[in-house]
RNA sequence: GCGCCUGUAGCUCAACCGGAUAGAGCACCGGCCUUCUAAGCCGGGGGUUAGAGGUUCGAGUCCUCUCAGGCGCGCCA
């Protein structure tokens, strides 16, 4: 609809860029918008403003001219000109039925678009350590993520979606060493468990299970052991540890050890995820990139371009010279590669493997580290622009007033599937959606559950099921309701609720693309809370199941165009759309 | 100290690449169920958009400075 009028604006132009009213102008786009106030029509353009000073004209005057070369057209009931030189547009009331028959043609593609251009998309978000269950921080990053993508889909974009495994690393070695020591704890109390080991039960869960399967596979003496405790610095103490474990167990045994944590955990965190309704194409093994040979190949490209230099022991990326406030260690004195050098392999496998547009969702205190990646891809001519990176504020739990302190570390926390077994998972998954990402999040439990009869997911869903209700009581009043033989006459929709409501149900594709477009789940969220506004404002005004078949009819298109559209936006969001509530 | 993000009604948040009178929900006040689910609808009060300058036909939105809060500034991830 919205093009259309662009459509003819276009035209106009032309004309008077042929006859030399205006200068020649540069394609710019001609922004149409939303009329906020129905007494200025259904759409607004601003065109002769911003045009009068080039054309060197007074902007209504400049609108009037505009409007006289406007192509004849059977959608438009009349134009105005207003204020400082609005062009407002009124559609006929047809023009609004119409729509109707649009959804309900379409169904679940109603608000497909083809923006993307089919572009090859990867988003990756999540990607959690593998070092303890999903909290409540990254539920947002999923939610966030999950949304993101399906909306990009909608937009006809290509989308992958991808988790990046961080199996690699000091982290996942402490993890095994965790592991390692309650299991050892298991026959011997007295052995001490570090304080910056991983504390969580899940912990001892695992070591239960290895032991159970390898019995005393992997002991140790404590002669050996125990003096390693003796160490001060809690972090060379548990550096110590690893490299005691790896020496004594060997890196066959070490390797089991060290698995049965990664994967155990991977799959709770697969699992947490599958229930939170967030899926993945691919899980991308960071391991893999070493393996491959992808991180050597990257340092040495990086290395035959001189992008990197010796100092210290260490081999550093000169990111400083690609903007970046300083330069950054690829390979470490010790000989081990940071976790900055697998992340340049990993987005070098992204554009390898095709991906033209390449989006990062990030939690906001990695903003740090946009530079160097962008740096690392315009070293390797990886082209950083296909690069998005999309920051996601953490959420802050809070039970009542108490705030609550976490940290995987400490297994102190929350787990994203006790939030969703407390609150539920529509409501958890609109409540992580509903606000900007980049805004911070403060997450009430009580809050949450105390007002889930006021959260608004139930507002929107209610709507749906209260059109799902009509039906179920139609037979019982000796109704039919069927569009086989064709819709029925829509045009008895004048109602100023019909209007509105037809109108909102309207705006449905923009709002999609306009959403994916800019990151922005949350644009949904509020238009469905618009749309079911809209509803039951008209449920509350008139009735649907009447003697009076034209409207009768004409009405309950209008209902099933509506639960259309809702039962679309929500499963977008992942939330369901349930038929009686 | 430097960098990034944020500051809008009592509270939580919107405001479509700068547009018309800054909008919702919660809370508060007042109406609406013998009628398809009142988890709903309608109406009301409530604002110097943190503050000060600037850019222009027009600024919550862009620029500069100040104030306040969050985050980041490792050979951790």
């Amino acid at each position: 609809m919205k093009k259309q009028i662009q459509e003819l604006i276009a035209q106009s132009l032309k004309i008077l860029e042929s006859k030399e009213i205006i200068p020649a102008l540069e394609q710019s786009n001609i922004t149409i918008e939303n009329s906020r106030d129905s007494a200025h029509g259904d759409f607004a353009s601003n065109i002769a403003m911003v045009l009068a000073k080039k054309a060197k004209a007074n902007p209504r005057q400049l609108a009037e001219t505009i409007i006289e070369y406007l192509p004849k057209s059977d959608i438009l009931e009349k134009t105005e000109i207003a204020g400082p030189g609005f062009i407002n547009f009124f559609l006929k009331q047809n023009t609004h039925q119409s729509i109707i028959i649009d959804i309900i043609e379409k169904g679940d593609a109603y608000g497909n678009s083809t923006i993307g251009n089919n572009i090859p998309t990867l988003v990756e978000f999540v990607s959690a350590n593998p070092t303890g269950p999903l909290h409540i921080g990254h539920g947002r990053g999923a939610a966030y993520g999950a949304v993101v993508a399906n909306l990009l889909k909608k937009a006809g974009y290509n989308v992958s979606c991808e988790y990046y495994v961080n199996d690699a690393g000091r982290q996942m070695d402490i993890l095994a060493v965790s592991v390692w020591l309650r299991y050892l704890q298991l026959t011997n109390k007295e052995i001490p468990f570090p304080e910056n080991a991983y504390q969580g039960d899940y912990i001892n869960d695992i070591a239960v299970t290895l032991h159970t399967a390898h019995a005393n596979k992997f002991e140790s003496s404590l002669e050996e052991l125990l003096p390693l405790f003796d160490e001060e610095d809690a972090e060379l103490r548990i550096d110590g540890l690893i490299k005691y474990c790896i020496n004594k167990l060997g890196e066959e045994k070490y390797r089991i050890v060290f698995d049965e944590g990664l994967n155990t955990i991977l799959s709770t965190i697969k699992n947490d995820l599958n229930a939170f309704g967030v899926e993945f194409d691919n899980w991308f093994s960071e391991r893999s990139l070493v393996n491959d040979g992808t991180v050597n190949k990257c340092i040495e490209k990086l290395t035959d371009n001189d992008w990197i230099y010796e100092k210290d022991g260490a081999q550093w990326f000169r990111s400083s010279k690609l903007g970046d406030e300083k330069d950054r260690v690829l390979i470490r004195e010790n000989g081990l590669a940071t976790y900055f050098a697998s992340d340049v392999a990993y987005h070098l496998s992204k554009v390898d493997r095709g991906f033209e547009k390449i989006i990062d969702v990030w939690g906001a205190d990695h903003h740090g580290y946009i530079a160097r990646v962008k740096a690392s891809m315009q070293a390797l001519d990886l082209s950083p622009e296909k690069l998005e990176i999309l920051l996601v504020q953490f959420a802050t739990l809070y039970r009542g007033k108490e705030k609550l302190q976490m940290s995987t570390r400490s297994g102190q926390f929350i787990t994203l599937q006790e939030l969703q077994d407390e609150v539920g998972k529509d409501a958890t998954r609109f409540f992580y959606i509903m606000r900007k990402s980049e805004q911070h999040l403060d997450f009430d439990m009580e809050l949450a559950k105390s007002q889930s009869n006021d959260n608004p997911v139930y507002y929107i869903q209610y709507a749906h099921a209260r059109i799902c209700s009509v039906f179920r009581q139609m037979p019982e009043k000796g109704y039919t309701y069927n569009q086989d033989n064709g819709f029925p006459d829509l045009s008895v929709l004048t109602e100023a609720n019909e209007i509105k409501l037809l109108s909102t149900l309207a705006r449905y594709p923009e709002v999609i693309e306009n959403a994916a477009q800019a990151y922005e789940p949350h644009q949904l969220v509020y238009y469905l809370k618009d749309l079911a506004n809209d509803f039951h404002s008209y449920y509350n005004t008139s009735q649907f199941l009447i003697e009076n078949n034209e409207i009768r009819n004409a009405r309950l298109a209008l209902i099933v165009a509506t639960r259309q559209v809702i039962k679309n936006g929500l499963s977008l969001l992942g939330v369901s759309s349930p038929e009686e509530m």
